[in-house]
DNA sequence: AGTTTGACCCGGACGC
DNA sequence: TGCGTCCGGGTCAAAC
């Protein structure tokens, strides 16, 4: 499922295939993808170009001549750029048009994805409640202890509010909290100044190296099968067997209603 | 009043 | 074949 670094894959992927693109049409096919009126949405977005491509949290933000379109993928959207003669697939929602012949499809088996039209900005830093980018200044050691100052819920739960910091999921906070040697379940207010450093230091390696693999692994895809967002992990314990440093057997557990693994020899509780 | 939990949206995968 | 159940990101309502 995408989180940061597959979204961002997807946006650099979509910037090479269609920058300067015009839409000249928009079928909507499966209507709650899209949040606001169709109308308005057809309205707005018709004769427009896809000028500029950003990412906030998992949130592809195209920016447009004089609007700009929000997509999120949620579980499992994905966006196809195919030529017109190709028959439409089953979960094909949205497709719109391009004067280049070719067309952008949103296609999503979930129907959980959403798109929104908002107000062109310089700065999408109060979008949607996000708390900071994980690449940015703002997500500092003093940011996290004032953050998770009296938080008791555990610290895997605080990882995946997007309000705490911005793109992680469920494979990462699993990945970064076994990077760090921290047990899932640890209250978020037990961290401490070393952990946090730790925490900080690990999202950004991590999140960064999938990146990499992701634009790696999405460039022999692409050719045939357009943007399927579709990335290698490597993963150390999140859906893993063994523990990669000391073999013993990962726990698979439920924290804050969502599957979770650990191994329970490296990561402490605090 | 602020924080936290849970239902919801979906359909594929899986177990019986 | 056919049910029933589980899973999950973000939102929003309800409960604490």
């Amino acid at each position: 499922m995408p989180e940061l670094p597959e979204v961002q894959t997807v946006l650099d992927t979509l910037e090479t295939k269609i920058k300067d693109c015009k839409i000249e049409k928009i079928k909507i096919i499966y209507k709650p993808i899209v949040s606001c009126n169709e109308t308005t949405f057809k309205r707005k977005l018709l004769n427009q170009h896809f000028r500029s491509f950003k990412r906030r949290g998992k949130y592809l933000l195209f920016e447009m001549d004089d609007i700009t379109l929000v997509s999120h993928l949620r579980m499992e959207g994905k966006y196809f750029i195919l030529d017109e003669s190709v028959p439409l697939s089953k979960h094909d929602h949205v497709i719109f048009y391009l004067d280049n012949g070719k067309q952008l499809r949103y296609n999503d088996v979930r129907k959980f994805g959403r798109m929104e039209l908002i107000e062109k900005k310089d700065d999408y830093s109060d979008f949607k409640d996000l708390g900071p980018e994980p690449f940015s200044d703002k997500f500092s050691v003093s940011y996290c202890k004032e953050y998770l100052k009296d938080k008791k819920g555990p610290i895997k739960q605080t990882l995946l509010d997007q309000s705490f910091v911005a793109g992680i999921g469920n494979i990462y906070a699993d990945e970064i909290l076994f990077a760090i040697k921290v047990d899932p379940r640890t209250p978020s207010d037990k961290l401490n100044d070393q952990d946090l450093k730790n925490l900080i230091r690990s999202t950004r390696t991590i999140l960064k190296k999938a990146i990499k693999a992701g634009g790696t692994t999405i460039r022999s895809y692409t050719s045939s099968l357009g943007v399927t967002g579709r990335f290698q992990l490597s993963l150390k314990v999140h859906t893993m067997k063994n523990c990669p440093e000391c073999g013993a057997e990962i726990i698979k557990t439920v924290v804050g209603s969502r599957g979770t693994y650990y191994c329970p020899v490296c990561q402490k509780g605090r």
